[in-house]
DNA sequence: TTAGCAATAT
DNA sequence: TATATTGCTA
């Protein structure tokens, strides 16, 4: 019952714990025969390694047992080499010099402590042992960055010696094991995703996110992407530079400047355009109840963006809005559609019309009265298309519209 | 992503 | 001053 064993028992009582590679080597170095104490090493050996077969599969998540176990392996082989080739006993003094140290001070000690030890015990001449101990336990924490770990995996390497390299874990000279780190490294990345795009002369970090926003001048005009890169850049050195480059006056101003050129060409709205624009706010109900995409949806223009529309809307609704007495409904808006597409608020085209001669560029009359009142709506009734208006696209809107204030008072 | 508003530029 | 653009916020 009791003769099995504790290492092939499935016992995990305390009374089985794995040996140290030091409390391995000092059972060795008690053992007289030289050849048992190399069948013994082997023995150990092919365990460790068999050990490494087990945990291959887990090599990413277990970097550092890759490293302890081979780092063990290569020390007993060596330690088996010596043996065999001097066929005498110091060699295993010298693996664990703190054999006898510790045998007069402490029973066990941990691995920092005999590192400690091997290292006052340089009177011994094979010290590359014990350096290589030394630093297979210095090197655990050298895995954090690339270059710490190349530094230490060149180390290692070259420490290590030729003869080794066939025992070498693996896994080290690829850093495979390793990359995760760097690839979960969030701020790393986003590093490098920025991209510098130069814009006359100004490199501007875009982020991923105003990207995304460029992607929409396929469907907006090229004035949008102008306005895409502008906008990113205040936004893109806010967000990602953590430490600020300071500018000096004269660089601010070019800075300045260089935004303004790339500020995108205002968009003129012809009489047709607008007329377009107005045609669909009456098919969806009314300046107040549009949406600008629906609204350009309708448009059906080419290279006519949201933001332009968004911002012809805003003008619109400013001109149309009513006073708040006369408000019942955002929907209920009156407004008056000149002939080539033009228009002001109903109150603004009586007001007008009633008297005031100084609009002399009045289109020719009233062409259209568009009354919104809700969603009943006339598509199709947009007879301006035939009026005289529709002929005089060469007018100047702007000359049509009611400026309050001017002529009314 | 979009809409709306306000500030700013032209 | 009118209009378009841009920035910001919800």
């Amino acid at each position: 019952m009791g003769s099995v064993p504790p290492e092939l028992s499935l016992d995990f009582r305390p009374t089985f714990v794995p040996k140290t590679i030091s409390t391995f080597l000092k059972e060795v170095s008690l053992i007289g025969n030289v050849p048992d104490k190399v069948s013994k090493l082997d023995a150990f050996v092919k365990r460790l390694e068999e050990e490494m077969r087990k945990i291959d599969a887990f090599k990413r998540e277990l970097p550092l047992c890759m490293l302890l176990l081979n780092d063990a392996i290569v020390a007993l082989k060596e330690e088996s080499v010596q043996c065999m080739s001097r066929n005498v006993e110091p060699v295993l003094e010298e693996f664990i010099p703190l054999k006898n140290k510790k045998e007069n001070n402490q029973s066990e000690e941990d691995g920092a402590l005999i590192t400690n030890k091997k290292e006052k015990d340089s009177n011994n001449n094979n010290c590359n042992n014990n350096k290589d101990k030394k630093n297979w336990m210095s090197s655990v924490q050298l895995w954090n960055t690339d270059d710490d770990y190349s530094s230490i995996s060149h180390k290692l390497d070259s420490k290590r010696k030729d003869g080794d390299s066939s025992q070498g874990c693996k896994n080290r000279g690829t850093a495979t094991a390793f990359t995760p780190f760097k690839m979960n490294l969030g701020f790393a990345v986003r590093k490098e995703e920025k991209e510098e795009i130069p814009v006359h002369g100004l490199t501007l970090l875009t982020p991923g996110i105003k990207n995304l926003k460029e992607e929409s001048c396929s469907t907006g005009s090229r004035t949008s992407c102008s306005r895409a890169v502008s906008s990113s850049a205040p936004n893109a050195q806010s967000t990602f530079r953590s430490v600020p480059q300071p500018l000096s006056h004269h660089q601010q101003q070019q800075q300045q400047q260089q935004q303004q050129t790339a500020r995108k060409q205002r968009r003129c709205w012809s009489p047709e355009l607008h007329r377009r624009f107005v045609n669909a706010l009456q098919q969806l109900g009314g300046s107040q109840v549009a949406t600008p995409k629906q609204i350009r949806e309708l448009m059906q223009v080419d290279g006519l963006t949201n933001d332009e529309v968004k911002s012809h809307l805003q003008k619109y609704r400013l001109h149309t809005r009513r006073l708040p007495a006369s408000t019942t409904s955002p929907a209920n808006q009156s407004v008056v559609v000149l002939g080539s597409g033009l228009w002001m608020s109903q109150d603004q085209y009586e007001e007008s019309s009633k008297g005031s001669s100084s609009q002399s560029g009045s289109p020719q009359g009233p062409l259209q009265l568009a009354t919104n009142t809700g969603g009943t709506s006339n598509p199709g009734g947009d007879s301006m298309e035939d009026d005289e208006d529709a002929k005089s696209e060469s007018y100047s809107w702007k000359s049509h519209i009611h400026k309050p204030g001017k002529d009314d008072v």
